[in-house]
DNA sequence: TTTTTAGTTCTCTACTTGCAGAACTAAAAA
DNA sequence: TTTTTAGTTCTGCAAGTAGAGAACTAAAAA
């Protein structure tokens, strides 16, 4: 299961090893794990690892935590940070609504009107989409408040 | 031009090769062009192009017209299965709700519910998303109907 | 003070990928 | 029928990347 959800996390952008780190944090019981756990776990190598965990660590999606008494870093998922990120993410699409309106105005005096304003449509709609986001945002924090 | 709007569409998954293609494609006027315009213009090799092209069709985004009496093809881009590949896209949000489903149900009977909480959160709001999106495309459509 | 622990950083190798160049192919033109 | 055109496919190389293993480091423990 932890390789089942590492190739999803893998096909979202992730290398391999981080994206099992962290299917391993998610899945696992206690949901946080020594260094040597996760090493243990994925028999994998040190280096990998802490690479793995600098990355996931430097994107926000990991932290860590300490118990007095026990030198050991515990290495845990950053949920409410993972949800920015998801919130964050959907915004790219501004991204491709930057780039073809840049591609609309090199266009602007050709002769081939149908086909700009068919560039035209996938621009509006990508427009639409980012325009409705923030609405759409605010409504799914009010309909599940966290209470 | 053609290289920035290349990047872009590499940072979306493409390798390089096909990016500019695409770019070259979207800019240029008029709206199609040759196999061997297409190899100037990028200056790169015959191998490279056709399997960038071979790619681009494959996926549907690009495709070609003919003139008789010339029996050159012209690659255009497919504005419409462009759009629909965008539309498509966007329900790959399913995807995470479905891993983030069987993370839960394997966490089921966790003694960490603030977690458990939390990892359901984050699927809600996929889910939410994912619900509304049908009503938004729908949404868009009316709103800018082809006419 | 010395040793152990908990990691980090460095070096090297194996694998992957993108592309060039050359050899090839099928259809059209001559 | 031979030649040219419009590509395709094959081979090989160069660069980038992931990860192993070993050397290193800083803090805690003994």
């Amino acid at each position: 299961m932890v390789e089942e959800v590492g190739v999803v996390m893998e096909q979202r952008g992730m290398s391999p090893m981080p994206g099992r780190v962290l299917a391993y944090l998610l899945l696992s019981e206690p949901p946080y794990r020594s260094f040597y756990e996760i090493q243990e776990f994925l028999s994998a190598s040190k280096s990998a690892i802490s690479n793995s965990l600098h990355k996931l660590m430097e994107s926000g999606i990991v932290g860590y935590i300490t118990f007095s008494g026990d030198r050991k870093r515990y290495f845990r998922i950053n949920l409410e940070k993972w949800l920015e990120h998801a919130k964050r993410d959907l915004f790219k699409i501004r991204e491709v609504e930057l780039f073809l309106e840049k591609a609309l105005a090199l266009r602007a005096d050709s002769k081939y009107l149908e086909f700009n304003e068919e560039v035209q449509r996938i621009l509006e709609f990508h427009r639409f989409l980012a325009d409705k986001l923030p609405e759409l945002i605010k409504e799914f924090e009010e309909t599940h408040l966290k209470s």
